[in-house]
DNA sequence: CGATAGATTGATGCAGCTCAACGCGTGTGG
DNA sequence: CCACACGCGTTGAGCTGCATCAATCTATCG
């Protein structure tokens, strides 16, 4: 039966089409097919690992999750943090495998949703709509990362992911006071980041000694929200102009770094 | 009137369905259903524009290209570079717009093939698992170059692309004398590795002094590929030991780094 | 209450960035 | 045909941001 929908289902991709969700407008040509199956991952255990037939998605209920990477020589790497409401495993190529794997930050409970059923629903168009939307904000993600990880200082990196870490709780529980719990340890942010544990500490302590934000352990309160933005937008700290100029011409490349 | 095929057509996507590519065996249930239209596209032009409607996509005749991505904040980073046979714009998820813009390294000649057109082709389920076999390549390659850029030293990371020039190469022309001409400039190297232009120049006089490759201006030739692959892997510089252990066990998430 | 994992902080060193000068190769105009 | 310029590449010298190594502190749990 319906258990009218746990918070994390008001977002989910899923809502419009999943019994578990509770009552919700239905979309048009595509029915309420979905009651899936819950299932949960204790703290450090994968959701699914990478390599495996990727034959299941997985909207996160509680908890939170990240996915890790790791290269053909075995260079591992945190790619992204997922937050309730994420879909894990869904992957934009209909692979045959997972092409990340997934780990649970802490105590969490995921619905299990078959790819099959998922390709079925993806024939409605609105539906289908959705989750492509879904999946190119996630492909968005990726380059985003890319090029801070690139071209970034560390500042402006770790000053990225806090504003993005709050932005996506704003969405959540529209909780806008900046306060978070970060549920990813040190290392794991450092790894998404291209940066050292120390070097991510560090930041977080400097941070705070400035006023930005206000940490402990894993509280963290953002305090100067347009002060963040500034060190991410680098018009702070280091001897590097504003830059930052669009529509490109031909040979051009330009990084503001170079410019 | 089929044309007989460039080179560049025997190692393309399309190359089952398209009149251009002249006779290639049919895939069953695909139709030969395209004779794309010719494009050039001149040095430094774009193919396409990131942010536009991805109407398009291109095939690539004969020449390259760099795939360009601006963040929201007007960063602009290399994210790839295509040879003859790749195809460009290919999105996997579908997207109203391009992810990235596309600029060409050379003068160069693309086919420009309609994604309704593709859809239609898509439905036969053989040429589909091509194109999104391709379309995780993609994904896999960003993926690696996250982990390069995010993990790996100067060193490793021009080592990384070096090997995968000459191996793309090689899958051309079947060229396996690691003679490469590289199309794109120092600047797009240091862009797409997360350098700087000089590190890159730096970088690759020492590998010739090494005895790894020559160069000469854009004129390059792998001498030593074991050891290219070497130094790719760690295995050769850097007090950094070797590393890389698969099945990762619960919160662990170690790059040889920082084991 | 000891043990263990995570986090903080300090001291030190170096890889790679920055700034700068120069070399090479190609195109352009006198 | 040479002079010059301009884009691109190379090389050097110096500096610094971040990694590295190491010690200590804090939380959590058996």
């Amino acid at each position: 039966m319906p258990d009218s929908g746990a918070p994390a289902c008001l977002l989910c991709l899923f809502r419009h089409v999943c019994h578990n969700a509770g009552p919700q407008a239905p979309l048009p040509h595509a029915p309420m097919a979905l009651q899936p199956e819950l299932v949960e991952v204790r703290t450090g255990e994968h959701v699914f690992r990478q390599g495996r037939p990727a034959l299941t998605v997985y909207p996160l209920r509680h908890g939170s999750a990240k996915q890790v990477y790791e290269s053909p020589l075995g260079w591992r790497q945190v790619t992204g943090f997922s937050l309730p409401g994420d879909v894990l495993g869904l992957e934009p190529h209909e692979g045959p495998v997972y092409g990340t794997g997934a780990i649970a930050l802490q105590d969490a409970m995921v619905c299990a949703v078959s790819v099959e059923s998922l390709r079925t629903l993806m024939q409605a168009a609105p539906f289908r709509e959705t989750v492509l939307e879904a999946m190119r904000r996630n492909a968005e993600r990726e380059r985003v990362l890319l090029v801070a990880v690139g071209s970034m200082r560390a500042p402006q990196r770790l000053a990225m992911l806090l504003l993005d870490l709050a932005g996506e709780q704003a969405r959540r529980d529209g909780n806008r006071d900046g306060a978070l719990t970060l549920a990813m340890s040190r290392t794991d942010i450092a790894s998404l980041l291209g940066l050292t544990l120390e070097t991510v500490s560090r930041l977080l302590s400097r941070f705070a000694s400035v006023g930005l934000i206000s940490v402990r352990q894993r509280h963290l309160r953002i305090i100067d929200r347009d002060g963040l933005a500034a060190v991410y937008a680098d018009l702070d700290p280091a001897p590097r102009q504003a830059a930052a100029r669009s529509e490109a011409y031909g040979g051009e490349f330009g990084e503001p770094r170079l410019a």
